[in-house]
DNA sequence: ATTATCTATAGATCTATAGATAATGC
DNA sequence: ATTATCTATAGATCTATAGATAATGC
C-alpha cells in the first residue's frame, strides 16, 4: 500500500472491512453496520452483551435476523463494531482537544479537561467497553486494546512535549508513559465509579480536583482549594 | 440484636446467611459454599461468568448439579458469593496493613504499598469483580458496591488521621474522599491494565511510581527518580 | 425418620443458516 | 440476472427442579 493513499476513502472503511460480508455494495454495508452499532450499543448499555439477543439487535436496527447475519458473521462481531465505534469517538474528541490546545502547562490542563468531558459524554458507552471487552475473541480484543494504547499515546505526546520544552521536570520516558495511563484511567474512573462519584461530585468538581492531583505530581505544593459546586 | 453479640459466631456466617438454603446443618452450608466459591472463582477467571455453566461449577466443586441448587438458588447467587469472598480477602489485607502501620507520612506510603501488593496477589479475582458485577441482580450488586465503599473508607481513615495530625495540608473532607478513591482505583488499575503494565513494569516499579504520584499531590516537588527494575 | 445427595429431564432459550421471496438495474 | 432481505427452523445449549436413592442418627 502506497504511503500516501487516496484521500477520498471513507474514514471508517479501513476499520470495518476486517469483517467479511456477502453484500457487494460497500456503501450499504457501511450504512447497515452503522444501524447495527447504533441499535446494539443502546441494548448493551441497558441489558449487557450477554442478555441482549441477536434478534433484539436486528429488530432495533430495523431489519430481520437473517439480514443481520449478512453484515456480521457472529454476535461477537457486533460487539467489536460497537467497541471500535466508541473508541473512534473518544479518539476524535481527544485529538480535537490537542489541536485546539496551545503549548505550555496550561495546554496539559486544557487537554485533561476536554478528555474528561469526552469521558463524561460517552460514560455509558465506555462502561460497555470496560465490561464486555473480555467477551471478544482474541483477534478483536487485541484490536480494542490497541485502540486504548493509541489514545493513551496522545497523552504521552502532550507530556513529552512539555518535558522537552523544559516546563516539566525531566522525568524518564517510562514515567511519562505511566503518567499518561493514569490520566487515561482517571477519566474512565468517572464512568466506572459513577455509582459513587455521581452522587457526591459534579463533573466540574471532578475535573478540578483531578487536574490538581495530576499536575501536583510535577508542580510542587498545591494551595488546597475547596471544591466548589459549578454545574453538572 | 444486642450491640455486643456473642464472639463465637463464625465470621462469614453474617455474610452467607443472606442466601436461603434447604440444608439444616449450617456448618455444612458454610463448607459447601466455600467449595462452590473456590471452584467457581477459578472457572470465572478462566472462562468468565456467562460461559461457565452451573454443571461445570458443581463438578469442579465435587458434587452434582442437584446438590449445588441445595446451597444456592441461582447461578447469580454463586457470583455474589464469589465477589463477596474476594472482597473479604482484600479488606482483610488492607486492615492488617493498617494495624501494622505506624503514624505519620510513612504510614501512608506503607499502607499504599501493602494495598498494591494485595491487589497484585488477587489480580485475577479483582478482574472478575470488575467484569461481572454488572451481571448481579440489584440486591447483590448493591452489597458488592458497599464492600467497595467500605474498603475505600479505610483509606479515608488513614488520610483523615494525617490531616488531623497536621502532617498533611488541611484539605476538606470531599478531597480526602476523592483521594481515597484514587488510591483504590490505582490499585485496581494494576489488574485491569495488566495487559499493558505487566509487559513494561514490575509491581515494585509500579508501587514506587504511584506512591510518588499520590504523595506528590500534597508533598511538593518530587525529585524525579528513575524507575528501576527490582523484581517480578 | 430425617437429612443430604444424585439422576434424569422439563422447559425455555438462542445463535446461525437454508431456502424462499422481494427489489433492483440492465 | 443479480443482489438484498425475509421467514422458518435446525441444532445445540443451559438453568433449575422433581422424584428417586443413599447416608445419618436416634
Amino acid at each position: 500500500m502506497p504511503p500516501n493513499r487516496p484521500p477520498n476513502i471513507p474514514k471508517d472503511q479501513t476499520r470495518t472491512k476486517d469483517i467479511p460480508t456477502q453484500i457487494k455494495d460497500m456503501d450499504l454495508v457501511e450504512r447497515r453496520r452503522r444501524q447495527i452499532v447504533d441499535a446494539a450499543v443502546q441494548l448493551f448499555i441497558e441489558h449487557g452483551f450477554h442478555k441482549t439477543t441477536t434478534r433484539q439487535i436486528a429488530r432495533a436496527a430495523g431489519f430481520s435476523i437473517g439480514s443481520l447475519y449478512e453484515y456480521v458473521a457472529s454476535k461477537e462481531d457486533v460487539l467489536y463494531l460497537v467497541c471500535d465505534a466508541i473508541h473512534a469517538e473518544i479518539e476524535k474528541g481527544v485529538a480535537a482537544a490537542m489541536d485546539r490546545a496551545g503549548s505550555g502547562r496550561d495546554a496539559l490542563a486544557a487537554v485533561i479537561r476536554e478528555y474528561f468531558l469526552v469521558c463524561h459524554k460517552w460514560r455509558e458507552q465506555l462502561l460497555v467497553i470496560y465490561q464486555e471487552t473480555q467477551s471478544l475473541p482474541n483477534q478483536w480484543r487485541k484490536k480494542v486494546l490497541e485502540n486504548e494504547v493509541r489514545i493513551t499515546g496522545l497523552f504521552v505526546r502532550v507530556l513529552a512535549r512539555l518535558v522537552e520544552s523544559g516546563e516539566f521536570p525531566n522525568i524518564d520516558s517510562n514515567s511519562i508513559e505511566l503518567l499518561a495511563h493514569n490520566i487515561s484511567v482517571l477519566g474512565h474512573m468517572w464512568t466506572f465509579r459513577r455509582w459513587f462519584l455521581g452522587r457526591h461530585y459534579s463533573i466540574e468538581d471532578y475535573i478540578q480536583f483531578q487536574t490538581d492531583f495530576i499536575l501536583g505530581f510535577t508542580t510542587g505544593p498545591q494551595t488546597a482549594r475547596p471544591v466548589e459546586d459549578v454545574e453538572n
